[in-house]
DNA sequence: TCTGGGGTCCTAGGACCC
DNA sequence: TCTGGGGTCCTAGGACCC
């Protein structure tokens, strides 16, 4: 579909090997043009190999992905019209359920239907094809799209579904890719028609429960997957690949921030949090690690995020180059969503405090001291920073102490309510002299109510973790 | 030839709880 | 003295998809 664009927006590349890719010295071949394509160059691939095996006219470009944005939208507004049910599954493929509407579905109607879809994507995208494939299961339309690719349309009659399916090798099933695959030839099992033979237990036994009575069933064309609209993200992640590997410490801590903030970024657009935060990092040698950690509450703060990354990678030895940093945030929340979890939890621990706090209940501290202007309520207003004279830190508002920092004297919530310290969730602390506290309020949703006032009792705050406590 | 970037789902083991 | 059974959460790694 890159390709496709690339090749629809410049008159000179139509009819010639276009490959789209990372350019640079470590990129790989996102997708090549069926023109580049004859000469065994493919998704996937080393860009430095497609360059060898391209002839000389071949276009080699970096993806430009708000145009395929673009042309993805307008197609995918075109589904829409077909059928309320639309499962979009990436940038240039997607489900469509025609059995929620009053579409005919005999195979002549669904002909009609996709002939007519196809002609109205072209006119659209101005030239862009598309391929498409209608059976009674996700699993068959998607083969059958694949299918005499990049204008194609199979349709797969109901009760001819085994007939289709089992000459294919499995590859073309979704869910077996290279170690499957290899698994399964090693037995001797080519077609899915081979697959078919195979017994359950001797499938879970070779894949595991999920994978191997997914290929079981699969086998038999029993898929009752449903088309399923707008999925919630389950997580957030940036990584990049250095073009040469990464040794230098400062410039590491550099790209985790860089890689938080993208991360934060994107969070924030898409109006969520996350409680876990992970990195990813890949050695000279290919071999890639994990570390994670998992917090209380959900945060979008790209401070934090950096902070919690940075720990993260100081378990892992760098000593020796790293090829790939990768900062990621998962376990989502959105923000109102949680502060209801975390009231309803600490009202059950009796916490009033942070139930207060999380459910924005006001007029819940009629006593409380008002020691700032209270901050904007509404996502987009600047988070207010209200700092602390020197000496016993004083906090202001319904934000917490919490963070990295911790608070090592008692908290004595000033009308005389008792906070313990592992229920102090958002808010950032900042300090680097005794005593001295900055609190930031957090998140997309600023209090409403009165600023209740706090106190951090003796001996003020300290540090979780030393390096870390100097932030800039 | 030398291996991207953004995701999803699954598994196994350990901690912890009742 | 010898050691359950079920459940949840978390971490790390791997397969897979586009």
């Amino acid at each position: 579909m890159f390709a496709a664009v690339e090749q629809r927006d410049k008159v000179s590349l139509r009819g010639k090997p276009v490959v789209v890719g990372g350019v640079a010295g470590r990129g790989v071949v996102a997708t090549a043009s069926y023109e580049a394509r004859a000469f065994g160059v493919h998704s996937a691939m080393p860009m430095a190999r497609a360059r060898r095996l391209a002839p000389l006219n071949t276009a080699f470009l970096s993806p430009r992905f708000a145009a395929y944005k673009r042309t993805s939208e307008v197609v995918m507004r075109l589904l829409s019209e077909v059928s309320p049910l639309v499962e979009q599954v990436s940038i240039d493929e997607a489900y469509v359920d025609l059995a929620v509407t009053g579409n005919d579905l005999s195979v002549p109607g669904v002909i009609e239907l996709a002939r007519r879809l196809k002609a109205e994507i072209a006119v659209v995208t101005g030239g862009v094809t598309g391929s498409i494939g209608a059976a009674s299961s996700k699993l068959l339309a998607k083969i059958g799209s694949d299918l005499n690719k990049p204008d194609g349309l199979t349709v797969i009659p109901p009760g001819e579904e085994l007939a289709f399916l089992h000459p294919l090798p499995v590859s073309r099933l979704g869910g077996v890719g290279p170690a499957t695959e290899q698994r399964l030839h090693r037995s001797g099992v080519r077609s899915v028609g081979d697959l078919a033979g195979v017994s359950l237990d001797l499938l879970v036994d070779w894949f595991g429960t999920a994978h191997g009575t997914g290929l079981f069933r699969l086998a038999r064309a029993q898929d009752d997957r449903p088309v399923v609209s707008d999925r919630e993200a389950k997580s957030v992640s940036a990584e990049e690949t250095f073009e040469v590997d990464v040794t230098d410490p400062v410039r590491l801590k550099r790209e985790l921030d860089l890689l938080a903030a993208r991360v934060v970024g994107r969070l924030r657009s898409g109006g969520l949090a996350g409680r876990t935060v992970n990195i990813k990092v890949r050695h000279g040698d290919f071999t890639t690690v994990t570390r994670a950690v998992t917090r209380d509450h959900p945060t979008d703060d790209g401070r934090l995020v950096a902070q919690l990354a940075r720990r993260l990678l100081a378990e892992v030895d760098t000593s020796g180059g790293i090829r790939l940093l990768g900062v990621g945030v998962s376990t989502l929340a959105d923000f109102a969503q949680d502060d209801l979890f975390t009231a309803a939890r600490a009202e059950q621990q009796g916490d009033l405090f942070t139930a207060a706090r999380a459910a924005d209940v006001e007029g819940f501290a009629p006593d409380a001291e008002l020691v700032t202007e209270p901050p904007e309520t509404g996502a987009d207003s600047p988070a207010p920073v209200v700092e602390s004279p020197p000496g016993p830190a004083e906090v202001t508002g319904p934000a917490v102490v919490a963070g990295p920092a911790v608070v090592a004297g008692p908290v004595v919530w000033r009308p005389g309510q008792d906070v313990r310290h592992e229920e102090l969730g958002a808010g950032w602390v900042q300090g680097s002299g005794l005593g001295r506290v900055t609190v930031r309020f957090e998140g997309p949703r600023r209090p409403s109510g009165p600023v209740r006032t706090f106190a951090v009792d003796d001996p003020g705050l300290r540090p979780a973790d030393p390096p870390d406590w100097t932030v800039p």
